[in-house]
DNA sequence: CAGGATCCTTTACGATACTG
DNA sequence: CAGTATCGTAAAGGATCCTG
């Protein structure tokens, strides 16, 4: 008889769930997968160009976005002195580990948001 | 010479970005990717059998995360005539379309909110 | 350039009570 | 049971002006 794991079912699905739940409380937000999917693009970008890169988000919302997603660690922020000053963001390691996520967000928008499913 | 797609890198981006963008305004919220996640382990569930497995939600908020997704076809509300009536909700081949992005956050949240990365 | 400060409007969200 | 009604708070969003 075999006994692999000590987890039941139930149990696996209450983990999936609070995984889930845990990290929507950093995720959520209606910007955040947004400007993730620019800067996992690679460049470093400056203030001026995620407003807009990131159609429709006010500088309020953006610097509001960043700053969470800062504390995060998800990105960092690079002040360069340069006169007058400018400040590049930028994905990092552990930001980068949401790829995949994006990546299934951006091709599930590419793919069914316009198909047949589509009312 | 090679001309294999008709677009070029910025503009593939653009594309990916914007189908993040439309994806999201489907997909924001507090709640969705939760009750997904709940309701694509498969089981038909009641609002009651809602109400306590997405911990912590409002009626007003479950009632309407789940007509806001009924709306947009991602799940499906069936009434039952017993008496009294009970109401079953359950994802549609649409909704189940979204798997794979529910998989990759549940996974996310499992392998990194742990992880060394987590403060 | 990169934002913060202010003011105001609109949604989002939450707690509790109530109805068919 | 499956919600709606009501009320209240908090966060989102927009506009404009301001500062180092």
């Amino acid at each position: 008889m075999k006994k692999q794991s000590v987890l039941n079912t139930t149990q696996i699905c209450k983990v999936r769930i609070q995984a889930i739940k845990e990290a929507m409380e950093i995720l959520s937000g209606k910007w955040k997968f947004h400007i993730l999917g620019t800067l996992l693009q690679g460049d470093k970008l400056r203030f001026m160009d995620l407003l807009r890169e990131v159609e429709g988000i006010a500088p309020k919302m953006l610097s509001k976005e960043l700053q969470d997603m800062e504390v995060n660690q998800l990105i960092s922020r690079n002040v360069c002195n340069t006169k007058p000053v400018t400040v590049e963001y930028e994905i990092t390691e552990y930001g980068k580990t949401l790829k995949p996520i994006i990546d299934e967000i951006a091709n599930w928008g590419i793919a069914y948001r316009t198909s047949m499913f589509k009312k």
